[in-house]
Parts: C-alpha cells; sequence; structure tokens
DNA sequence: AACACGGGGAA
DNA sequence: TTCCCAGTGTT
C-alpha cells in the first residue's frame, strides 16, 4: 500500500471501530494495571470467558499493592477455572517486581516492560498502544490471521519468525493518532468477523482491501504447521476419607501442570499393568486399601497437549498415615475453599449427587 | 526452535 | 469430535 492507501485503510478501520467496536469492561479504563491484569487474562482466552473473572479480580485486588500483598492461594482462587495458572503466578510475581522497582506504576518502555514477569512480546506492545498510547502494533494470533488474509501472507503462524514478520508490516500501517483503536479495531474484527472458519466478509470495514477476499481464499489463511496429536494417561482419583469423612486432598507441585491447585490424589495407572503394584503404592502413601478394578465413575478430561482419563477409586480401612506437608483433611463442603483444577471440581459434583455419607 | 501449559466455545 | 483462541516461560 501506498501512503495515500495507508491513510484511507486507518479511516476505515478507526470509523468502524469507533460506531462497532465492542465495549468492554477494561475499554473504560486508562489504569494501566487493570489493562495488564485483562491482556493476561485475555491470553488464550476468549472475551466472554474472561469478563467475569476480570471484574472479579480487580475488585479482590484494586491496586498493584494489593494484588502484590495477596497469599498465592488467593490468587489462583480468583483464577480457578481460567486455565493456564502460571499466568496467575506470573502476574503476581510481574506485580511484585512492579512495586519494588518501580513504586508500583509500570513503567513505559518497552524493554522495561519486557524485563516484567508475564509480559512478553505481546502484552508490552498491547500496554504501550493501549494504556500509553505509543503506536505499537500488538501482534497476536487474530491479527496474524486478519493480516494473513488481506496481504496473503502464508508464512507459517506457528514460527517465531513470522511473528516479526507481521510486526514490520503492521508497524508501516498503523498511524501515529490512535495506536489503540489501531490495535483493538483489528482485534474486534478478528474475533467477531474474520472467524478462523465462519468468515463474515460482508460485514467486514476492510473488505475491500482484502486479496484473500478476491480470490475467495480466506479458509486458506492463515497457514499454520500441524500440531501432534494430546497423549492419553490414565488416572486412579483416590476417595479416602478419615473416620470423620473428610476427603483427603493434595497441593499439586509448585511446578508444572495445574501447579499449586489442589486435587484428590491421583494414582497413574499403567493400562497393561494391573494389581499388587498399585495397591501397595496406595498402602505406602496412604495407609489405607482401595476398592479393586470395578469402577465406579470413569471419565476423560481434555487439555490442549494431553487426556486424562480418571476413574474413580474408593478408599477402604483405616488411614495410618500422617499428613504429608502438602495434604489436608477437607470436608465436602469446605473443597469450594481450595483452587482445584475443573477435572477435579467434576469429582466434587459426583460426589455430591452419588454419594450420601457426606460430613 | 520446540515444547509445556487449561479450558470453553464454535462448527 | 476437532479446532481455535488477546502468549509466555523453559529447555
Amino acid at each position: 500500500m501506498n501512503a495515500q492507501q495507508i491513510r484511507q485503510f486507518n479511516h476505515d478501520l478507526l470509523d468502524w471501530f469507533h460506531t462497532r467496536g465492542r465495549r468492554l469492561p477494561w475499554r473504560e479504563t486508562t489504569n494501566p494495571y487493570y489493562i495488564w491484569i485483562s491482556e493476561v487474562m485475555l491470553q488464550q482466552t476468549q472475551v466472554n470467558t474472561v469478563i467475569p473473572y476480570y471484574n472479579q479480580f480487580i475488585s479482590r485486588f484494586p491496586t498493584p499493592d494489593a494484588l502484590a500483598e495477596a497469599p498465592e492461594q488467593e490468587v489462583l482462587k480468583c483464577w480457578e477455572g481460567l486455565g493456564y495458572y502460571s499466568r496467575a503466578r506470573n502476574l503476581q510475581h510481574g506485580v511484585r517486581e512492579v512495586v519494588e522497582k518501580y513504586d508500583g506504576r509500570l513503567p513505559k518502555q518497552k524493554d522495561e516492560l519486557l524485563s516484567i514477569t508475564g509480559i512478553g512480546p505481546y502484552t508490552a506492545a498491547a500496554l504501550l498502544s493501549i494504556a500509553y498510547n505509543e503506536p505499537e502494533p500488538a501482534i497476536d494470533g487474530n491479527l496474524m490471521r486478519v493480516l494473513s488474509r488481506v496481504f496473503l501472507i502464508d508464512d507459517d503462524i506457528a514460527k517465531q519468525k513470522t511473528r516479526k514478520k507481521f510486526e514490520k508490516l503492521a508497524s508501516d500501517l498503523i498511524i501515529e493518532t490512535e495506536p489503540a483503536a489501531f490495535n483493538q479495531a483489528l482485534m474486534d474484527i478478528g474475533a467477531t468477523i474474520c472467524r478462523p472458519k465462519n468468515t463474515d466478509c460482508s460485514e467486514c470495514p476492510i473488505q475491500r482491501y482484502c486479496l484473500a477476499y478476491d480470490e475467495g481464499a480466506q479458509l486458506e489463511y492463515p497457514v499454520k504447521s500441524g500440531k501432534s496429536k494430546p497423549r492419553l494417561l490414565h488416572y486412579a482419583v483416590l476417595l479416602i476419607q478419615d473416620e470423620q469423612g473428610r476427603y483427603l486432598i493434595e497441593r499439586r507441585p509448585d511446578k508444572g501442570l495445574l501447579a499449586g491447585l489442589w486435587q484428590f490424589p491421583m494414582m497413574a495407572i499403567d493400562e497393561y499393568e494391573t494389581g499388587p503394584r498399585q495397591e501397595s503404592y496406595v498402602q505406602d502413601r496412604y495407609g489405607c486399601m482401595v476398592s479393586p478394578v470395578e469402577q465406579s465413575f470413569s471419565y476423560t478430561h481434555r487439555f490442549s497437549h494431553l487426556i486424562w482419563k480418571l476413574t474413580i477409586r474408593e478408599g477402604q480401612g483405616p488411614v495410618r498415615k500422617k499428613l504429608k506437608e502438602r495434604q489436608r483433611w477437607s470436608a465436602l463442603s469446605e473443597l469450594e475453599n481450595y483452587p482445584f483444577p475443573v477435572s477435579h471440581q467434576k469429582v466434587t459434583e459426583w460426589i455430591k449427587n452419588n454419594r450420601h455419607n457426606h460430613t
């Protein structure tokens, strides 16, 4: 595009945004801290899912100090069900850095933003453009999809290098006047019009610039290399109760999958190995027996990169083992005080619906 | 550069 | 079912 076309492109884009752009809670504020929270929540998570979490979160942690001082478990509880829990941990870690190094105010330099835990290239650019009105293109999956169609770019968007290419392209398009609106307009188009499958080109304010539309090739873009199939893992979920009927729960390790969240004890099951080894595992670890092979309840939980097949087994006999640091007895009614992954919230629901020896 | 990391919504 | 998503940190 030449300079004149770029001006017209911006005009069409921004004009549409001001009349048809979405009204969202984090667009009602100029507080960089709130915008930061919204951007982190929106990573890999859709707007409608985020809205209630965002409102609750800023109400609970209205200032960087409030978040910095909160117990991590409380932050995770507010994040419960949102997924990618390292985002919450990194956000709090980053806020603590901001409180210590920058007196609680987000810096305005790109390199300083990038040095903060949880702020990567996208979030730094989003903060610069949305909170500080700097002409910085915020390249995410949405923008890459829209721009790959408009300009027929067939580079693999799964590659890191490709993001830089879009960065450069968008840098040439973005103008000084309204950088926040530029980014948010393209995000809104990506989310509501230029969708991955069901495109709605008749509503698109930049249809006249779109080369893919000209060729009817919208669905050929963006090009993205294939993902490997998720692995299947079998687990027994152990329902172990003490004499008061409380359930044994454990806190997961501080790193890795679902870090720091609570769950019922899980025992990996090798599909081709049964019996004695498992029994001794439970005996050693929890000091009780569990019901044998017959399953009371079984279901699968799908993550993006793996699948859990979970089968509930009930503990039997006295529990002698002393609790370890990361273990607790919890009454059924108290489980809601702990952050649980959705996969184990399903277990709680099953208990409530199928067992009657509650405490 | 490749991989780990959740969950919900859409088709 | 399958695919997708306002990414970042680790290896």
